[in-house]
DNA sequence: ACTCTAATTAGAGAAATATCTAAATAAGGC
DNA sequence: GCCTTATTTAGATATTTCTCTAATTAGAGT
């Protein structure tokens, strides 16, 4: 969990490429899988990945699930790198 | 090379870890070597992924390899990341 | 309840990663 | 040239990751 998780899942190529799709607006499932040759079961796997990371949050509408940016948990993970902490205010 | 190589080497916490290290100034491989309990060959791995996503750059000075942090990579591959603007991989 | 669509989970195999010990390389001093 | 120090490279093995197909879950409509 936290900020190793989140750095997991930004390092396979695919999954940062999902993150880029996401910066349109949120997705479908399946419309996200059809940016990509890969098949649909190895997608699910890396968005769940990518919740796991929390870098990104999900909603059923239907049979539909939506997933969304969560841009924060990113800035956070990579203020933490560069070390921008800033002191609380 | 490129951006995936970056994402790749930041995935494991021991290279973020050694690049926190190196936010104090140049260091050895062998003062690095000496905050962790993995063997030096280990460590030595995680240096070349560190130089081969030009994170990192080295320096000898006698038998000694001084290891850099390379900033303006770090900045790069991150700021990219938070525009979402993805240099060709 | 049955069926259709959307998506995930399970299981398996291939490929990549991380780690170790042992051997090799490079530079400096005697 | 030989020895010592510093570090990397090679080889082996265990673990993890990625991908697929097949099976399962979940919701909506009839």
């Amino acid at each position: 969990m936290g900020i190793n998780a989140v750095f997991e899942a930004l390092s396979h190529p695919v999954r940062r490429e999902i993150l880029q799709l996401l910066r349109g607006g949120p997705m479908s499932a399946g419309a996200l899988a059809e940016h990509f040759t890969l098949s649909k079961p190895t997608l699910s796997v890396h968005f769940a990945k990518l919740k796991e990371a929390e870098l990104v949050a999900v909603e059923r509408q239907g049979t539909s699930l939506i997933y969304h940016l969560n841009m924060s948990i990113l800035e956070e993970a990579l203020s933490g790198l560069m070390s921008f902490k800033e002191p609380k205010s």
